[in-house]
This record gives structure tokens, C-alpha cells and sequence, in this order.
DNA sequence: TTGAAAGCGCTAACAG
DNA sequence: CTGTTAGCGCTTTCAA
């Protein structure tokens, strides 16, 4: 009795110590019909005296190699569009059992695909992605292989495949005619990487509503790439100091919504601001934004690999998700001037 | 050429397509030495060829009941502070290769067990925890039975393991001696669920501190269970409505910050602020806090979650990482009445 | 440098 | 109601 068995005890095991077979005590411990009720006690006492844990690696395995697993991957775990995504995708898929694998990808293409490469190898059942990449013939493979995946945010440019996003021309829409209808005409824009679909379209929608004002300079007033804090903060600081700045601005994500806030904040007349994505403290800051539920994007994408996992073969589902425009002082207070 | 087989190749398809044994398939697979080139060169073009994925659920299966993963459970992965802890593991956990489970107990000890034992299920080789329990029973047996555990954030009460904390007195006492330093002897808290660990310390050296000042009656002003963002505004509201209502709030996480400021940014003449952990938009907000590095916990929690599997068997050591008050104008501006 | 055999822990498919 | 057999995909002996 002295040391401590570092081992956990297998099925067998308790089948030994109760003295039934196995399959009788996998029965049992799946809770199956047809065990005698004082088989059944016996069993589970043997099993909780050994401190007996069913091994879901080996059970998984034998299953047909796919895990009660869902991989997710997104740019950081830690911003808070993401992080939301992700509790809306946990929260799905708590009932039927799933459990979330998570991983960021950084923005990074390369490392984005070794995230996938990873995450496939470990048998998830399905996969999430927010994707930082333009291209996706290796998704193609994998979904091909027989792995369910669902774009979230970013549509794919090349592959067609089940999509839950934002309605991002309709929320640029309503920025803009926010604005112009508040009498603004030098609107400009910060935006994220160029290469993403999510950004295109914020862009293009931009320039189609300016376009329809009559404002046909907008490109003027756009900055792309701001991938970080300093990033925006810088765009914005050298969009108010050209020759005739902006009397407004949009951002088109949070991340970069905060860098703008950061600037304007230490501004005595700051212009009108309008951000991308909702945030915690939009209402204290008195923010306007255009906003939508991330938690909403992330359930909805799990709902829709569960339903491709239980065998749902029909053509790719395209989700378009609701945005609005929530009117706070930053677009409110000051006129144009 | 009709249908394509939505079943993956296994090592035995590549041995079978490039005429060697599975054994040294596994080997070029697996990049080890004593392969002659041109084998190699032949399976790697089999399994090219085949789209063939290694089984890592299989592999660890075999390897001993133990997959290169971890467990992490918080209670919201949406949470600012929780998912800045989960990218400081996820990046320290990277270079080794370990992939994060995470999951949300919404701070509820009973899922919080279920989660406990689905990741046990799953065999994570280590377990990082912010325990919302005030038992830890259960978790001791895990450990014992060989799956070690690093507690985050909050210590647990009954076991002596591994933990990653930060200086809660420490840090209460800095804004105590801020909020008293500018003539404040009137402090309110408002506090999160009195079953915490943390809320203990933290309003342990509240008192304390306010004692050392003469301050006795400072228990009426401490206010507990503000645990999601509407109790903490209602807590707020709540001592500003006494008779003689504090100066100065102190609140003890993010999310009562959060919930304060709801309320005080309405006021004219709102009290002082300091709040504990920073948040993104603090700097803009000019509020005051207690600033601490999450993703440090997060981090150094997986090294030392790194080194036990590793199996370093050593007493169970405990972190405790610095705070430091950043003074913003929300404790700076005004001085006590 | 390569291969054959055995087995990780569990459950489906069949008997009894 | 209970038991036997076989095998999931991989790697670790041990031989050749």
C-alpha cells in the first residue's frame, strides 16, 4: 500500500476487480439497458474504488477516427471579436458534446495553415476558421478528406463552402449615410489588410455610398493596412494632418476603432467617428458604431458544421448576419463644419 | 475514377501504395534516420499522392493514454482578462507542440467539474485552471492519478499545488495608499462573489489598509456578489444613494469597473476610481488601475505546467506575479471633498 | 537499412 | 442479461 499508482485503471481493470467482462462494464459505464441492477452496483463500485476514468482518446480512435472534437481558428484568441466567437461556438456546441480545440493564427497565413494542418491530424470532426489567407485550395483537400469546414467572417475567394458573415456593405452603408445625412463630405477611412475579403467589401461599399453622393475624390481619404493600434493611430494622425482633413471617420474593425480613439481623444475638436464592430465600453466613449452579435456568428457556424457532421450533404449555405448602426456622440455632438 | 473516398489513408495505404513496411513509413513519416533516400523519397510520394494525414488521435492513443494537449478552464472565454491568459499559454505551449482545450465553466463550480472530467476523459496531459470552486477534492484526485494542475489566478483553498497569483494585497494596498495619498478617507469596493479567493484577499488588505489610516468603519462601505456587469452598476448606485456616500471607489476586476463606469459617467461630479486589472480603453478613459500582465499568467502557467510533465516532481511551487497602479486622471483629477 | 508482430483501451457485432 | 472476438492506426520491441 505505499506508492501511489501514477496509472490510470483501464475497463479492464474494473472488469477484473468486479469480476465481469468487459463489455459488460463498458455497458455499464455507457449506461446501456439489459445489465442486472446489482451487476450494474457492483460495477460502478468497483470503478469508483479504482478511480476509473473512461479513455475518450481510445474510444474516439476506435469510433472511426474523429474526435467529439471542433477545431476553431482565428486571428487572436484575445481580441475580443474572436474571443466572442468563440464562446458563441462553445455554447452551441456544449449540448451535443463538442468540445472546442482553439487556435490563432496570428494573422498568418503560413501559420494559419499549420494550425489547420494540426487540428486535421487530431481528427476534429469539423473546423472553424476565421481565416487570414487568400487562398484556400488546401481547405479544398481537407473538406474533400471528408472534414466539414465553415468560414466565418471572410468569405473564401475561392473554394464554396458554408459562410456565416456580416452584412458589411449594408453596416458601410449606413456609416456613411449617417455621416453625409449629418452634413459631412470629407469622410475618410482607416481600414485593415488589404488582402481580406471583409475589407474589399467595407471599402467598396464606402466608395459606391460617396460615390452616390457625389463625393467622387474618396479615395483620397482611404488608409489601408493599419493592422495594429499604432498602425491606426498613425493613419489616422496623417489623415488629419493633409492639406483639408477629414470631418469624419470610419474604421473598419475594433482593433483599429481603439487606435482611433487613442488619437482623438487628445484632440480639442475631434472629427466625427464611426467604428466597425461594437465594443465593451462604445457606450461609455459614446462611440457610434456599427454593431452585430460575434456570439451569433460563432453559434450559427457551429450549428451549421453540426448539421454537415450529421450527414447534411445539400449545396453550401451562405449566412448573412444583421448589422446596425448605433448612434452615440462621436457622430452626433459636432456638426460638420 | 467515379466518387471520391471520404475516408483518409492510413500508414498501411502508403505501405501498401509504395511497397515498403509500415514500419518504415512510420519512420519517414515521423523524419527519423536509417531510411535510404530513394525509400523515402517514394513513400513521401505515396502519401503525397494519397493525401495522407498521420492520426494523432491514434498516435496518442498508443503512446500511453496521453494526448499533446492541455486543458484550460476559465469562466468566459470572452472575457478580456481570461482570454489574454489563454494567448499568453496558447503562445508559451506552441513551440512544444501542445494545442489548448479550453472551455467556459461561467463561473459555475458545477460545470466546472464537468469540465474537469471531460478534459481528464480526453487525457490533457496538464490541466491550467481559474477555478470558480471552493473545493478542490476533486481536482486532487486527478492529480494524484497523474494529470498535473496549475492553478491560475486564484488559489485553491484545500491543496497545496502549483498556482500562478497575482500580489492581490499588494495591489489593493498601492490603491488604497493612492486613494488615501490624495485626501480620500471615504473608499467604497465593490466586490465580485465573496466565495473567491482573490475577493478575500483583495478585501483583506482593503481593510487593512484602511485600519492602518483610521479608517474602522470601512466595512460600510464594501459592497460583495457584483458578479456580472449590471450587479456591479447597481452596487455603485447603491453607495452613492447613502447618507454620506464615498469619495472614492475601488473595484476588484474588470468587469465591476466596467459596470461602474456605466454609472459614473453620467455623473457631474462622479467620485474618484481605481480599478483592478487594466483594460484596453482604460488610457482613453483615463481611469486609474491596478495593471498586471494576464498573459504572463497564462504563460507561466504552462511552463510550469511544461515542467511537470516534463516530470519535475519538486514541491509545488507558487508564482506570484507584480501589479502596479497606473494614475489616470479618474483618482488624479478631483480631490476628496 | 528494413520488416514482423504485438498491443495501446475501447466497443460493434455476434453469439450464448 | 452476459460474454467472446476482432480490430480501429499507430509505434515499440525485436529480428533480419
Amino acid at each position: 500500500m505505499t506508492g501511489v499508482s501514477t496509472q490510470r485503471p483501464t475497463l479492464q481493470a474494473v472488469a477484473e476487480r468486479s469480476g465481469v467482462s468487459m463489455k459488460t462494464v463498458s455497458r455499464v459505464v455507457n449506461g446501456e439497458r439489459y445489465v442486472a441492477a446489482d451487476t450494474a452496483a457492483r460495477v460502478l463500485a468497483a470503478a469508483a474504488e479504482l478511480g476509473f476514468r473512461p479513455n475518450a482518446l481510445a474510444r474516439e480512435f476506435r469510433a472511426g477516427a474523429r474526435s467529439a472534437t471542433i477545431g476553431l481558428v482565428t486571428g487572436d484568441v484575445a481580441n475580443p471579436f474572436y474571443s466572442r466567437i468563440a464562446r458563441g461556438a462553445e455554447h452551441a456546441l456544449r449540448e451535443p458534446g463538442y468540445s472546442l480545440l482553439s487556435a490563432s493564427s496570428d494573422e498568418d497565413p503560413a501559420r494559419e495553415r499549420t494550425l489547420v494542418a494540426q487540428l486535421v491530424e487530431r481528427r476534429v470532426s469539423g473546423l472553424l476558421i476565421v481565416s487570414a489567407d487568400d487562398d484556400h485550395g488546401f481547405i479544398a483537400d481537407e473538406r474533400r478528406l471528408g472534414t466539414p469546414v465553415v468560414f466565418l467572417d471572410r468569405a473564401p475567394v475561392d473554394v464554396d463552402t458554408d459562410t456565416v458573415v456580416l452584412d458589411n456593405a449594408d453596416g458601410m452603408r449606413q456609416a456613411v449615410d449617417h455621416l453625409l445625412g449629418r452634413g459631412h463630405r470629407r469622410i475618410g477611412l482607416v481600414g485593415d489588410l488589404s488582402r481580406l475579403s471583409t475589407h474589399h467589401e467595407r471599402v467598396e461599399a464606402f466608395g459606391a455610398a460617396m460615390t452616390a453622393a457625389g463625393v467622387g475624390t474618396w479615395r483620397e481619404l482611404v488608409r489601408s493596412e493599419s493592422h495594429d493600434l499604432d498602425e491606426a493611430s498613425r493613419a489616422v494622425r496623417e489623415l488629419l494632418a493633409t492639406e483639408s482633413p477629414p470631418t469624419a471617420i470610419v474604421t473598419t474593425n475594433n482593433r483599429i476603432t481603439t487606435g482611433a480613439l487613442r488619437v482623438l481623444a487628445h484632440l480639442v475638436e475631434p472629427p466625427a467617428l464611426v467604428g466597425f464592430d461594437d465594443f465593451e465600453l462604445a457606450d461609455v466613449l459614446g462611440v457610434t458604431v456599427i454593431a452585430h452579435e460575434p456570439d451569433a456568428m460563432g453559434a450559427v457556424g457551429a450549428e451549421e458544421l453540426l448539421a454537415r457532421i450529421g450527414g447534411d450533404a445539400g449545396p453550401p449555405r451562405h449566412h448573412v448576419l444583421p448589422v446596425r448602426l448605433v448612434a452615440r456622440s462621436s457622430s452626433t455632438q459636432r456638426p460638420a463644419r
